[in-house]
DNA sequence: ATGGTGGTCATACCA
């Protein structure tokens, strides 16, 4: 039995309940991390979840915008939420599994997106996202208690060159600037993290998560981005069997400009 | 250079 970890910007968890479902019945995460809910704690559909077999959630979220939840086969023994630049945004929750007598800290986050304008003097927003990448440096993988640590989510910035379809026509979108993608090298850098996507398919390939609602054939076109990530620490590596990125979830019945990302790792009694 | 498509909540705002 392998551990497996799924993270999917769903973009209205309550407009998307059926694919959320199609999801879990076909591949059957253990956890499943969703970031823009768009849905009030008290609001959240886990009547349905609960049938189909997850029974735990973790919930932060707020009425119209951002929101993340975290949903599991598993009990959580801990859950934590953190407040990023002062704001009462829900943008993170962290759920404490123990798999197999590991104990797992699971951190689930959403990045501002940032806007259009790359001038934060002109542009609050992109501002407002620098600052979260900031505060992200000091997120360690290693809280030195001993756990293991994952970081997913929608960190909203593709940062290496075939992370997008141009690299050079991307350097001035907000996902691709130089500011954004060396911020998010070094709080990955800061924090200990390991991009655990990019240790299964190599930096030369093009690797994406992302496709734009606004493309008349997003697939045919296939202007995407990595926005979604999955980081571990580096303890978990040696168990790390595959990844998943579930690209025909962008063609499925209304679906999410993201798709799910998903890691598989090997039981840690069988190595 | 522009607008292209979605979501929320009922109007602009956000992605």
């Amino acid at each position: 039995m392998s551990f497996t970890i799924a993270s999917w910007n769903i973009n209205s968890v309550r407009l998307r309940l059926p694919i959320v479902l199609r999801f879990l019945a076909e591949y059957r995460p253990d956890i499943l991390c969703l970031q823009e809910t768009k849905c009030p704690d008290a609001l959240f559909p886990l009547q349905p979840l609960v049938a189909a077999g997850y029974a735990y959630a973790a919930l932060n979220g707020q009425k119209g915008y951002h929101g993340v939840a975290t949903i599991s086969r598993l009990p959580f023994i801990h859950t934590d939420k953190k407040l990023f630049c002062g704001r009462h945004d829900c943008r993170h929750i962290e759920a404490t599994i123990e798999y197999q007598g590991k104990k797992i800290h699971i951190h689930n986050v959403y990045a501002p997106a940032g806007g259009d304008e790359t001038d934060p003097a002109l542009n609050p927003k992109f501002a407002h996202k620098l600052q979260f990448l900031e505060e992200m440096h000091s997120f360690p993988a290693d809280k030195g208690d001993g756990c293991a640590s994952l970081l997913v989510g929608d960190l909203n910035i593709a940062p290496l060159e075939n992370d997008v379809w141009s690299h050079k026509q991307m350097l001035k979108v907000v996902s691709h600037t130089p500011i954004e993608t060396s911020e998010l090298l070094g709080a990955q850098k800061a924090g200990g993290w390991v991009d655990i996507l990019r240790t299964k398919v190599p930096p030369q390939e093009k690797l994406y998560t992302w496709w734009s609602y606004r493309a008349r054939d997003w697939a045919a076109s296939n202007r995407g981005r990595r926005l979604d990530h999955i980081w571990s620490s580096p303890d978990l590596l040696p168990f790390l069997d595959k990844i998943t990125i579930c690209r025909e979830a962008r063609g499925w019945e209304k679906p999410s400009d993201h798709v799910p990302v998903m890691a598989h790792f090997f039981p840690p009694q069988s190595l």
